[in-house]
DNA sequence: CTCGGATCGTCTGTACACGGACCATTCCCT
DNA sequence: AGGGAATGGTCCGTGTACAGACGATCCGAG
């Protein structure tokens, strides 16, 4: 009898990945990133659309940093993002004039243009995506990865 | 009355990104990283956790392909992490004799203790992770998530 | 007005993630 | 046995993602 006291000796068997919620998230991303290329846009990315949407209706632009706390992106990756977004001529970028330190990203026409386009194309790629559940493990599924962005809020 | 023909010029409002789940899945898997740091390792990721979980118990060793399939990599992918394994002495590789193609992958001892040592805080990140569900909820997340994948086994 | 801390953007280094091109090896069909 | 297709690994290019160091700029306390 493996006993419960003293140091155990025998290896524990082999985690069920497809029990880690965790590595679910993983799997799950990869497919959305997949069904995104098929369905939305093969040149603009999911975050670089998350920055344009940030950016609708915001006829004084944003500042960098405040666009990458929208979108959840950090500094750096922002700043990839931005330049990407820039060399497409989907968005443009300009030093602020009373504060030297910030840059003021504005959407183009064109960009308005493009993020309109996409706009129901993301639906079409939401609905293959969550196409398996019904409509109340859906609102689940909603529920519960709101919940645990929002439970980490902090920092 | 901005009607239902014709061509509507006004843009039409930003989106919810919280109402995406596509957007969401990605911010969950950036609260994860987070916790995973925080509570699993800082020099072992999640994928190289996955990674070293499914060789064990391998005692022939899988070649690279294989291991990708296993903890769902691509080939380009699942290279950089054997190599950075390789590189921290947790798995060994070795050409196979019979077949000159494939690289065989094996867990070594300090990588197969090192396993051991990470199980049991896996589970305190994902505790963390899902803290803010019921049982009920944790449940639906794992049959949602598990559900997604499913239907994109394909290819 | 000046100096010290905070903030913004940049840059570097590390790590996942994937497609496509390429080479070596193997497999299968004739 | 020979040759073409399939397969495994590598390499390159692109794109998130984040931490840490750095310089420029701003802001508030004195």
């Amino acid at each position: 009898m493996t006993g419960r006291r003293g140091r155990v000796s025998s290896t524990l068997p082999a985690e069920d990945l497809m029990l880690h919620p965790g590595h679910l998230l993983r799997r799950a991303l990869q497919v959305m990133n997949l069904l995104w290329d098929e369905e939305v846009s093969h040149t603009v990315t999911s975050p670089q659309f998350a920055t344009l949407n940030a950016l609708h209706r915001e006829p004084h632009g944003l500042d960098q940093r405040t666009l990458g706390r929208r979108v959840s992106l950090d500094r750096s990756t922002m700043a990839e993002v931005v330049s990407r977004l820039s060399a497409k001529g989907l968005i443009s970028t300009e030093r602020d004039a009373r504060d030297g330190r910030r840059k003021t990203i504005t959407l183009t026409a064109r960009g308005s243009t493009v993020l309109q386009q996409l706009i129901p194309r993301t639906h079409l790629m939401t609905r293959r995506l969550v196409g398996a559940l019904d409509q109340r493990e859906q609102d689940e599924l909603l529920r519960a990865l709101t919940a645990i962005v929002a439970a980490n809020e902090r920092a």
